[in-house]
DNA sequence: ATTCGACTTGCGGGAACCCGCAAATGCCTT
DNA sequence: AAGGCATTTGCGGGTTCCCGCAAGTCGAAT
């Protein structure tokens, strides 16, 4: 069995190398890489089927890598570990993730028991494992009424891009009345107007707003503004092309 | 002398500490912290002179225990040493940095002798130090024209909480027209406007646009975020307080 | 002293945004 | 089939934003 390490803090390397090592004694063959773009190569090249990945890296960042990996391999296995319990990266992968693909997500604080086990559940097993963490995440926002649904994310999204209503309209074909009401149900999930603090006439900007909520609660962070962005770009590269 | 190490994370701590102990033989008593509150209260309670700190941590981050280190004890040097090269740090760092104190900033990613260098520089010597990769950034956004001045990085905070012209106006004193102006050229610093990209009718929410291509430039960062809005309440709780 | 440039302020209007009101559509329950 | 209940859409107008134009202030350079 061979299992890839996608990395590039070479202290986590290392500490990961040794937990993968007695973990996974049927692991006869470690490939290590230390960015996106060199994990995607050596999946690709060396034919791996288990994957373990850091999301935060300079290079290449672990869900468009993932991405990739996965277009190319759908059966492919990967752990991702992370510092960070945002619910924007789990967005991210699960909008990703193939039908029937075994994946899982643990922070870097957990145990190494927790670990081991995730390990082993994602790796050999084929199971999804999300660490509580995450769970506990969503769960909160759920209870307090600021899940986000698809439709209301993807009007987030544009709405951080800087599109105006019409053209969020237009990308979505839905009405410009009807993005007004995604906006309202997201100032709304989002706080906006939170307690109407005294000293304010009652006014703030709803749309900057709306998106310093959505980044100090971690629904959205910066990683998901850059690829929200370069995939903006392309689009428009591909729209000119057929122009 | 005394040295003290707030990181959050072990591994680097492990590294962190290794290093000091080769760089500073005078060093005869190395503390260890593992968040800002902690870091606060060890540097307070034993009178410690160096500090080597992380930025990111979860607790409390490191600008702000610097702060409140700094306004205890102001010659005491510190050492900051960062995952990232975004200006909003260094920014906020010189911020409040005291008078002739010694400082110095260090990306994480750095060779042992830079590690080592900057140790003794900073810590020993008393310079004031920053990578150079800081450097360029800085460099990098005067050329291109987009240095911000200190009172457009402030407008930009307040427009990122949301803030409304008006009430911008008034916590800086100026009139709203003198705000507008701000946002203008910070529309043209940050690039808002790039490039009036085609399947676009030449509009985009400027106030959005602006913050998200601060936070994609590391211009702003959700820490610097983070820290507005918890200035902001505070500020807002006091303002309740005296009426 | 004069000129110049950088900054501030007021005015005014076009565009975008925010949102209450109300009609239309579609799905679920009974 | 007949009522809810949620979602979509249009309309209208109040507010904020964006910004060109022009007049005033202030310090620095000539």
């Amino acid at each position: 069995m061979k299992v890839l390490l996608v990395e590039d803090d070479p202290f986590h390397m290392g500490y990961l190398e040794e937990q993968v090592a007695s973990a996974l004694p049927e692991a006869d063959e470690i490939l290590l890489a230390h960015d996106g773009a060199e994990g995607e190569d050596l999946a690709r090249r060396a034919s791996v089927g288990a994957i373990v990945m850091d999301l935060q890296m300079k290079s290449r960042n672990g869900i468009e890598a993932a991405r990739t990996i996965w277009s190319e391999r759908p059966q492919t296995r990967i752990l991702f570990w992370s510092n960070y319990a945002d619910e924007a990266y789990l967005r991210g992968i699960t909008r990703i993730v193939p039908e029937d693909c075994a994946y899982g997500y643990v922070l870097k604080t957990v145990s190494n028991e927790r670990l081991h086990l995730a390990l082993r559940s994602v790796l050999v097993q084929g199971q999804i494992t999300i660490d509580r963490e995450m769970h506990r995440i969503q769960k909160r926002k759920t209870e307090a009424g600021s899940a986000l649904t698809d439709s209301e994310y993807a009007v987030l999204i544009d709405l951080a891009l800087g599109l105006p209503d019409k053209e969020i309209a237009r990308r979505h074909s839905m009405s410009l009345r009807t993005v007004q009401n995604r906006l309202l149900s997201l100032y709304d999930k989002l706080e906006v107007d939170g307690e109407e603090e005294p000293g304010l006439d009652g006014g703030v900007n709803k749309r900057v707003r709306a998106l310093t909520r959505a980044l100090l609660t971690r629904t959205l962070n910066v990683e998901a503004l850059e690829s929200a962005e370069r995939a903006r770009l392309e689009e428009i590269a591909a729209s000119r092309g057929t122009v």
